[in-house]
DNA sequence: CCTTGATACCTAAGAATCTAATGTATATTT
DNA sequence: AAATATACATTAGATTCTTAGGTATCAAGG
């Protein structure tokens, strides 16, 4: 399991590109399916997905759907139109970024151009 | 420049590995030598990287050596034994997340093992 | 001289988002 | 019958960032 402090910033991405991948989803299988693909590395939380699940949907990425199993409801979520080029762009941005802060975390340089 | 979102829960790390490998550094530099490592694509800004080295310093993870230029004081951090720990350890989580995400994120899995 | 931009430190109010805890209820397994 | 898993949700508090502002020195150009 990871600091949390990385995983913050990364929830969107991660649920976002997993309903691209998926079509659609509920919460708990979010988790669940997050869980498994990372080895138990990445676990999200219920406090931050849900609330997160509510804003994106109010923000018209996402659109849901209940579906009752038994006498229980879940709440599946799909992406909207605009939900897609979100998904694209922020996956897009995280490796940029991801690639951009390992040259970073790499590089040995000995502050070739600053002037102080 | 990336959306801060990611940028996020990377600062601590960004900076305790300039100082791994600078040896001394203050604020002002930490910032010049990110934004021109990174051709201005990651900019800290003074209002979170100032109370984070205060931070740092709290936690004994840096200390602090004030340098006279003219009338002009630089305050110079360096990493306590316990910081270059801390700094080796958080480069090598952020690798491993790095690569946990983007496996997570290339994946094309049809949820292969989730019995919801 | 004086203004502008760079250097160099700092704080503080507010926003955003996460953690940890808690609540409710049904379904399944032991 | 009890424990665990499924499935939704909220909330107080903590953390950390953004935005904006404040102070001051130094160098360069008009």
């Amino acid at each position: 399991m990871y600091s949390n402090e990385l995983i913050k910033g990364t929830l969107k991405t991660i649920v976002l590109n997993l309903l691209t991948k998926q079509g659609k989803m509920y919460g708990y299988e979010i988790t669940q399916h997050v869980k498994e693909a990372t080895d138990g590395k990445i676990q999200l939380t219920e406090g931050a997905l849900y609330p997160l699940l509510h804003r994106l949907e109010a923000d018209g990425l996402l659109t849901t759907e209940k579906v009752s199993i038994g006498k229980r409801v879940r709440k599946y979520y799909k992406l909207t139109k605009n939900g897609a080029e979100t998904s694209t762009d922020l996956v897009k941005e995280f490796k940029e970024f991801s690639n951009t802060m390992n040259r970073l975390l790499e590089s040995y340089t000995v502050n070739p151009s600053f002037h102080g």
